[in-house]
DNA sequence: AAGTTAATGCACTTCCATTGCACTATAATT
DNA sequence: AATTATAGTGCAATGGAAGTGCATTAACTT
């Protein structure tokens, strides 16, 4: 058996095929990536499969679902030390005006916030919007 | 020249019927609104001037958008000190788990966040989310 | 190998955001 | 006041993305 498929077997997800694959795929971006990018990636999939695909993942753990503020979902692997399933992994998320991309920040802890009497915080969602090191040129 | 209209003046909106209606459908409100809950509230006006009112409103700094993280855009006035048209203005929001609704807590700024080099921060979006003091019953 | 369970593919639906165009109201000009 | 120009409104239609039902196929269990 190779990482890959350890790796999936290890947070309880069937390594099919699709699976492994689309694992591969995740594994090679640097940015998060929509539905969409991955449907471009695997024409000859259905798109049900590979958002089923996903959403396993999220269940999982396996990889965790950002909202960039753009509307469309975005997905990024976990990193290794992640921990969604259990409490959120607290990073904040960037994405880029002009390139579109959108990148975890997973060095860049979200800070202790605080609500008003009453509130409670279940999950907390930062995205900086703005110019990414790409496009800013430096 | 009413107290609203004058308010939509200063925006350089023009005050029409339907314009001032929403306003103070708005200014009724203690949670951010999405389209469909105005809609409800004027099963008269058409769905699209509803939604180019909210549009105009937003761009003319009126009324600001809130990306709550349920994929529906929600709407909240701006506070009279707020200058979202210039520089975001970098409040919190708050999105019930329970009851569903969004708020704003513009009493809770949002804290400088730190990115790594070459990133340029235009804007900031940070959303908790959890149990409001409502439902939490305190 | 047979039976059971999980994954996949196709078709279809829903929901919200958004646009084009015709019509109407408002404002400006003569 | 009548005419012209501009802005707002309503209807219809589109588009994009998320999500579901069901039949088929693959994978695992015994
Ligand atoms: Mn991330
Ligand atoms: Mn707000
Ligand atoms: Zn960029
Ligand atoms: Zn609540």
């Amino acid at each position: 058996m190779n990482e890959i498929d350890k790796k999936l077997t290890d947070k309880e997800v069937r390594p099919t095929a699709m699976r492994t694959l689309v694992y591969q795929q995740l594994a090679k971006q640097n940015t998060a990536v929509a539905l969409t990018d991955i449907e471009l990636a695997f024409t000859k999939a259905d798109r049900t499969t590979l958002y089923r695909t996903v959403k396993t993942f999220e269940e999982k753990g396996i990889v965790h679902q950002i909202d960039d503020g753009t509307g469309i979902s975005k997905y990024a692997l976990c990193e290794p030390g992640c921990n969604c399933e259990i409490e959120n992994d607290l990073h904040l998320h960037f994405h880029c005006s002009n390139c579109d991309k959108t990148v975890c920040l997973t060095e860049h802890k979200i800070p202790q916030i605080s609500l008003p009497d009453g509130y409670v915080a279940e999950d907390v969602n930062l995205v900086v919007k703005g110019i990414c090191s790409g496009c800013s040129g430096s």
